[in-house]
DNA sequence: ATTCTCACA
DNA sequence: TGTGAGGA
């Protein structure tokens, strides 16, 4: 889960995409004026666009050439975006049970002392973390 | 050589 | 969406 930051590292200009797409010039800047897409930009102002970016520029190409308008490729994009969002809630929510039996294990460990393999730990010092 | 913004005989 | 102007 460490690919996305280079997924979404800027990369190359306008004329590789364009290459890279079959989109003109003019298409991938009106795409981005329309909130597609937002690629970073140089000191000089010149787009510079990552994988993610070219990925969506494809997307949005196959979506236009099937018919789908501006509109409709927004509404597609927003949904997937959506989808993106959800499973990102759900991994947190796997995050926060896991880290909820962590405490659960800590308080065993701090509950049972002298068990073998498990450090001890004294009450007074840590109980006070947790509700008993 | 490339890319950028703006505007439309 | 294409295209040309004028700058960076």
């Amino acid at each position: 889960m460490r690919d996305n930051i280079r997924r979404n590292m800027p990369l190359f200009p306008i004329g590789i995409v364009t290459k890279l797409t079959e989109l003109t010039p003019r298409q991938v800047r009106y795409y981005e004026q329309q909130g597609l897409i937002r690629p970073a930009r140089t000191d000089g102002n010149q787009r510079l666009f990552s994988f993610n970016d070219v990925d969506r520029l494809l997307h949005i190409k196959s979506l236009m050439e099937k018919g789908v308008n501006i509109a409709g490729v927004k509404e597609m994009l927003k949904q997937s975006q959506q989808v993106l969002e959800a499973k990102k809630e759900a991994e947190k929510a796997k995050k926060e049970l896991s880290e909820q039996e962590l405490r659960r294990l800590l308080k065993r460990q701090l509950i049972h002392p002298g068990r073998p393999g498990q450090t001890h730990l004294t009450h007074g010092e840590l109980s006070r973390f947790f509700r008993h």
